[in-house]
DNA sequence: ATAGAGATTGCCT
DNA sequence: GGCAATCTCTATA
């Protein structure tokens, strides 16, 4: 089992920080292929945690959170939005890692059809809704193994050093009256322009 | 059955 | 800064 394998295996508090800098990729041949590093992520617990998705148990929706770590979970949001995440923690308990924001690396050219709204390049993937947008990630990827090589997505380790420094806060669009919304499980590379807020 | 909120984004004032 | 767009889920009746 390789070290991200045996990672995910654990708390998304815990998880989270250490999926900064690792490396996001969609499609199989080069010409298609579309990539961001990670530099801004959320925790979300599951059972302890009433902002998660998972907290009230498995539905058709968060089912694939209940399953093994490694697997993407997206989810469609207020209508029009698609948000992807990491699933964590061991088959049968819940818990993810919101991917918030990329820096975009390959496939810009796609990025920019996919989203001819941007006007620059950090409004490419710089947002959960955003980033799913520009690599074209919808409720078919959902459930993917991102640790299988033939996966239409993965994510990779591709040597690049953890942040220098990273920094962290409350989660963002967390209702105030849920227990766990001041707790500071939101992740993000100090500096980096790509960060959502 | 119906209503309201939601892990968001982009346009308008 | 305010708010519409628009689907899914949850709580209440």
């Amino acid at each position: 089992l390789s070290l991200l394998h045996r990672l995910l295996e654990d708390d998304p508090v815990v998880v989270a920080p250490l999926l900064l800098n690792k490396v996001l990729v969609v499609g199989g041949v080069p010409a298609e292929r579309v990539s961001g590093r990670i530099v801004e992520v959320e925790a979300y617990r599951g059972a302890d945690d009433p902002a998660s998705h998972a907290f009230r148990g498995p539905t058709p929706r968060n089912l694939v959170m209940f399953g093994p770590p490694g697997h993407l979970y997206v989810y469609f949001t207020y209508g029009m939005h698609y948000c992807c995440n990491v699933v964590c923690r061991p088959e049968g308990t819940a818990g993810a890692v919101l991917v918030r924001a990329l820096a975009p690396l390959a496939g810009l050219d796609e990025m920019r059809r996919r989203r001819p709204r941007a006007r620059l390049d950090r409004d490419l993937s710089s947002g959960p809704g955003k980033l799913c947008q520009a690599l074209g990630l919808d409720r078919t990827f959902d459930g993917v193994d991102l640790l299988a090589a033939s996966s239409r997505v993965r994510l990779l380790d591709d040597g690049t050093a953890p942040p220098a420094a990273v920094a962290s806060g409350p989660r963002i669009g967390i209702s105030t009256q849920l227990a766990t919304a001041f707790e500071p499980w939101r992740f993000w590379v100090a500096g980096d322009p790509n960060v959502s807020r």
